[in-house]
DNA sequence: ATCCAGGACAAGT
DNA sequence: ACTTGTCATGGA
């Protein structure tokens, strides 16, 4: 492996941004990332000038992989803007750094259609698994394989998917890949189109709602008006913005896009790493 | 052992 | 449109 250097600005946070809960491949150590990001092996390590990169993918991908790490955006200007809220201006010291990944569409879909009552250590479980057994092996990788292309997927015996310990989802994951594979819909193309249809294209999926449509729209898309509310955007929400009043997801939703504008995604990952490391609980 | 987890879905108000 | 019950599986 050859290594490389990505320059980031501050405040990035690589660590921050890794264990934010966007993505369920990454692994996050001591001093250093490992991920696979393009069928690749990526180890990064963030310094005071930067990220310096161990990857034998081909140079010209560098600029994917800073992106996919959402090291190329002007963070320290967004989280000024954020800090009018005093909600937020709160959070930022012990979330500040946090950036918005651009993640491969396919393999983001399927992490967050398996999301569905779920946990976040059993997501990256079974993504894991979805690779070991479906994907293809890397060379440079221990025993990595890459996330298997929707095309893998549409033969595969639900007792085969089962073994990645799917559950109740199996069929989900089969039939979504059975959709992306038959050209039901473009996930490159719906890359290019406006936000509320390359929503309804995500809604039109099997086992995707709201919630997973927004995470595909923010975390692979880029579109940051998106803003995925699960229980705990949800209960934070409630209760840090409406004094407790319960609210609808769409409510909340649809209140967050006007207040924050392009921004709502990233204040939705400050409040989601905040209501985690409070522990926010239902009353 | 019992409970819960980044929800989607169908059926019922 | 909003509310409720259901859905495998692994970890605490």
């Amino acid at each position: 492996m050859s290594p490389a250097h990505l320059s980031v600005a501050p405040p990035y946070h690589l660590a921050r941004t890794l264990q934010s809960g966007q993505c369920f491949r990454w692994t996050v150590s001591a001093h250093q990332a490992r991920g696979i990001v393009d069928g690749t092996v990526a180890v990064v390590t963030q310094g005071p000038r930067g990220l310096a990169v161990c990857w034998d993918g081909p140079r010209r991908r560098l600029a994917m992989l800073r992106s996919h790490l959402g090291a190329d955006q002007p963070l320290a200007e967004i989280e000024r803007t954020l800090a009018i809220d005093p909600v937020l201006r709160r959070l930022l010291p012990q979330t500040s750094g946090i950036a918005l990944m651009r993640q491969d569409p396919w393999e983001c879909l399927v992490s967050y259609v398996v999301s569905a009552f779920n946990n976040i250590p059993k997501i990256s479980l079974s993504i894991g698994r979805l690779a070991r057994c479906f994907g293809g092996p890397i060379a440079n990788g221990a025993h990595d394989s890459s996330f298997p292309s929707a095309a893998r997927l549409p033969e595969a015996s639900l007792a085969r998917l089962r073994t990645c310990a799917l559950g109740y989802r199996a069929p989900y994951v089969r039939a979504l890949a059975r959709h992306v594979a038959a050209g039901d819909v473009d996930l490159d193309v719906i890359a290019r189109w406006p936000l509320d249809d390359a929503r309804a294209a995500l809604l039109a999926l099997p086992g995707v709602g709201e919630k997973v449509a927004d995470c595909v729209l923010l975390f692979a898309y880029g579109w940051g008006e998106a803003f995925p509310v699960d229980v705990w955007v949800q209960r934070a929400v409630e209760r840090w913005y409406f004094q407790g009043r319960t609210m609808t997801a769409r409510a909340i939703r649809a209140w967050a896009r006007d207040r924050f504008g392009p921004l709502a995604g990233y204040a939705q990952q400050h409040v989601f790493a905040g209501a985690r490391r409070l522990k926010i609980r239902p009353v």
